[in-house]
Formats: structure tokens, C-alpha cells, sequence
RNA sequence: GGACGGGUGGGUGAGUGGCUAAAACCAGCAGACUGUAAAUCUGCCGCUCCUUGCGGGCUACGGAGGUUCGAAUCCUCCCCCGUCCA
């Protein structure tokens, strides 16, 4: 099975109907991916995953290259054998890391060396390493390796970015496409042949640069483009503006991701600018942490007030929890710091995110997009405890 | 009956003269979380008043009394609890 992005249909906004196709099935976009850096997402199998009705998920070069390492997985057929997982993976290229590990790592235009938040020990990402790793994993998406940075960053420090990016973004080209000593290209070669290599669009929050950094990633002829460096402090408007002009020099024909986004009432927003695909920690992250995403809402579900309370999470969520328990039994589950708290929590989180991309795509299909966004931020504004 | 050890805020438990409304942890209450160093982090957690401030008043370290400018800390008696000896 190929790799290719099929276009079902435009909105007015500019949003996306579309299919993308991957040597591990096919996912309906705009698309939500779980984010599950480890080789797992945090509190749900496999199993519930594939129920839940998710195509495709994330996993982390940086985490898998750290533990268990991508030879042994690679050893052992690729992640999608080592996890089980029969969907579509895409993994992120350690980029991300450069960011969130600030306090670990130094960049050069040659590559970044982290110490390992595990061990201490010292590690040497570059592009090529990336690929490499990438490879190894057998994703069917393998993101380029770039500079993510900070927000705020003037003007010289985001160019800096957008022009290490871009260098960065031809090396894992190259590398990809570099042959073996067998005849073989090192993509060839890989655990999954069928890879495609998406570039990542940097800029900070100015437009000019995102303008740029899309162009010299469009010259090196990616299958698909991502807009990275986004949500990280920045208001969701300056950040949709940003993803908006990123995708505007991207070609049509291809897939958008936009990285790293969003909270529920966002999602909606970035589809409007074209995006294709997102991924988030924030539906697992915050099942964790006690917090569950409601369509009136959120809830944290720690809170005394829930303590009695024989409502499902959301009445209006169709999914298992919200279908079998009450929001006091999910409250004495977390207050008590039971496993089966995060568990549930997530799978309700993820079925959530889940739901509003289904409706995003019915929206677009019925070119209702503007309607359902805007009855879903009312919901929230009215929204009940 | 005797000898030791001990009684501290909801709990465990530090604190042996002022820096102590009293460490720390737990429990409790609330908030945060955006390509996961996260089952994490932050704030509050005796009562009360207001001009909400590194603000005022009150109460508090088993009980009562005492020493002292000042006591959870020292002294006296009493009450409880534990261990051991009769």
C-alpha cells in the first residue's frame, strides 16, 4: 500500500475532507492522533485504541532511541510488531525535544547532543541519526528533524530556526534517499519501506518567516508538511494565524499537520486552516492529571461537588465510561489514585477528541463547519459544572 | 505499687526558651496542563475582622498552676498511653 493523500472535498474556510493513505491503513482527515511517545498510549491498549476507532498514533524517536533503543526494536520487526499496533504510526523526530529538554541538550547547526533525561548519559541527534532511528522504527510517517524554539523568540532567533530547519529538513531528505552498499537507498532498506518523510515548518510568530520556511521546505518536495513550533505560550489566535499562513504556500495536494495541538474548541479552528491532521498530549495527559474534556466543559473530576454525583462524565458522550459510569465513581477512582482512574479517564479523553474530529469531517462533508464551531464553543460557554 | 519512655494542628511526626500559627509527609480543597523528563506541577489548608496586607485580633502543642520580659520547650501537681519490674 502506497502512501498518497486523496482530497474529498473543500470548505469555503478552507478546511479539508480528505483520505490519506499509509502502508498501515487508511486515516480519515482531518485526523486526531494520540500521542504515544513510548511505544504506548499513556492508559489505553492497543485494543481500546483500535475500538475507539483511532487510524493512527505517534510515537518519539528521542524516548525510543533512549529505551528501549531502535535497534532491539527493529530487531523485533518495528514498533508496529513490538507494540502491536496494526494502525498507522507517526513518529515525531525529536525535534520537540530540543525544545521541551532546553535545560539537557545544545544545538549546532551539525546536530543537538542531549543528556539523556534517564541516565545522564550523552546522545548525538542530527538529521541523519534521526532518519536513521526513524527508519529502524518502521513508521509510516517519519517527521524531518527540526528546531523547535520558545515563545516569544524575536525575529533573528526564529529566522535562525526557520534556516537550521530548513538545512536540517534536505539532510533527512538526503539521508532517506541515500543508497546502501547493497543498491539499496537507506528508505529502501528500512523497516517499513513505505515511509513518508514529512517537513516541518518553523517561523516563531512571524509570518514572514513562516511564509519562508514553508517555501524552502516546498522546494525540497515533501509528501506532507507540518507547522511545528506552535502552542507553545503564544494566544491560540496569533497561533492559528501562524498555522494559517503556513499552509497557505504549502501545496493543496498534500496532507497538513499541524504539531502538537489543541485543546477541544481549538481543533475546529486549525481544520479552518486547513489542517489535516493534529496530535495532542492533552486528552491523556490531563485523564491523568484528573481532568476530563466534556462538550459542556471541562471537568475535574477530583472535585468535591462530583463526590455524589450519578451522572455519566458527559451526557452527551456516547463512549464506554461515559456509558457504564458516574462521575462519582470516576471521582472516588482518582481520589483513591487508582489505576483504573487514568485508564478510564483517557479512554473518555480520547473518544472525546476522537467524536469532535468525526463531526469536524461530517461538518466539512454537509459544508457546516462554521455552525458546528460555533455551537460547540456556546455549549462550552453555557457550559454547566 | 515501682522504673523508664511518651502525650504537638484531621493523621503520622519534627521541634528542648524568642527567628513558632508551629518543619516535613499524608489526608483535604482548588487550579494548571497543547509534536509527554508529567499517575505531574502549583496554591490553600486553626478561627475571625477589615482598608486583603511580608495587616489586626483571638485560640492552640494532655490538664491546672508556676518560673521568665518571653514557654510546645524549664519547674510542680494531676490525667492518660506504652514497655518493663513487683
Amino acid at each position: 500500500m502506497d502512501f498518497h493523500f486523496e482530497i474529498l472535498k473543500t470548505d469555503p474556510s478552507g478546511a479539508r475532507l480528505g483520505r490519506l493513505t499509509t502502508p498501515h491503513g487508511v486515516i480519515d482527515t482531518p485526523a486526531f492522533m494520540p500521542v504515544g511517545t513510548a511505544g504506548t498510549v499513556k492508559g489505553l491498549t492497543q485494543q481500546a485504541l483500535a475500538e475507539l476507532g483511532v487510524q493512527i498514533l505517534l510515537g518519539n524517536t528521542y524516548h525510543l532511541y533512549l529505551r528501549p533503543g531502535h535497534e532491539r526494536i527493529r530487531q523485533l520487526g518495528g514498533l508496529h510488531r513490538f507494540m502491536s499496533w496494526p494502525g498507522a504510526i507517526l513518529t515525531d523526530s525529536g525535534g520537540f525535544q530540543v525544545f521541551s529538554l532546553a535545560d539537557l541538550r545544545k544545538v549546532s547547526d551539525d546536530g543537538v547532543v542531549f543528556r539523556s533525561h534517564l541516565d545522564g548519559s550523552e546522545h548525538f541527534l542530527s538529521p541523519e541519526k534521526s532518519i536513521e532511528i526513524q527508519q529502524a522504527l518502521g513508521s509510516d510517517i517519519a517527521m524531518a528533524f527540526d528546531e523547535c524554539i520558545e515563545y516569544p523568540a524575536d525575529h533573528a532567533r526564529s529566522a535562525g530556526a526557520v534556516k537550521r530547519t530548513a538545512a536540517w529538513a534536505r539532510r533527512c531528505r538526503d539521508y532517506a534517499r541515500a543508497p546502501r552498499n547493497d543498491g539499496r537507498s537507506n528508505a529502501e532498506a528500512a523497516t517499513n519501506p513505505g515511509q513518508a518523510l514529512f517537513g516541518i515548518v518553523q517561523g516563531g510568530t512571524h509570518a514572514g518567516l513562516r511564509r519562508e520556511s514553508a517555501r524552502q521546505l516546498v522546494d525540497l518536495d515533501f509528501p506532507g508538511y507540518a507547522v511545528g513550533g506552535l502552542a507553545v505560550g503564544e494566544p491560540h489566535a496569533l497561533s492559528c494565524d501562524m498555522a494559517a499562513v503556513s499552509t497557505e504556500e504549502l501545496p493543496k495536494d498534500r496532507p497538513r499537520y499541524v504539531m502538537g495541538v489543541g485543546f477541544p474548541e481549538q481543533l475546529a479552528d486549525y481544520v479552518r486552516c486547513g489542517v489535516d491532521m493534529m496530535d495532542c498530549v492533552l486528552p491523556t495527559r490531563n485523564a491523568r492529571n484528573g481532568c476530563l474534556f466534556t462538550s459542556t466543559g471541562r471537568v475535574n473530576i477530583g472535585n468535591a461537588i462530583y463526590a455524589d454525583d450519578p451522572r455519566p462524565p458527559d451526557e452527551r458522550c456516547s463512549c464506554m465510561v461515559c456509558r457504564t459510569y458516574s462521575r462519582a465513581y470516576l471521582r472516588h477512582l482518582f481520589q483513591a489514585n487508582e489505576i483504573l482512574a487514568s485508564i478510564l479517564n483517557s479512554h473518555h479523553n480520547v473518544a472525546f477528541f476522537l467524536d469532535i474530529m468525526s463531526k469536524i469531517r461530517q461538518a466539512i462533508a454537509f459544508g457546516e463547519l462554521a455552525e458546528f464551531s460555533s455551537e460547540f464553543h456556546a455549549r462550552i460557554e453555557a457550559g454547566e459544572p
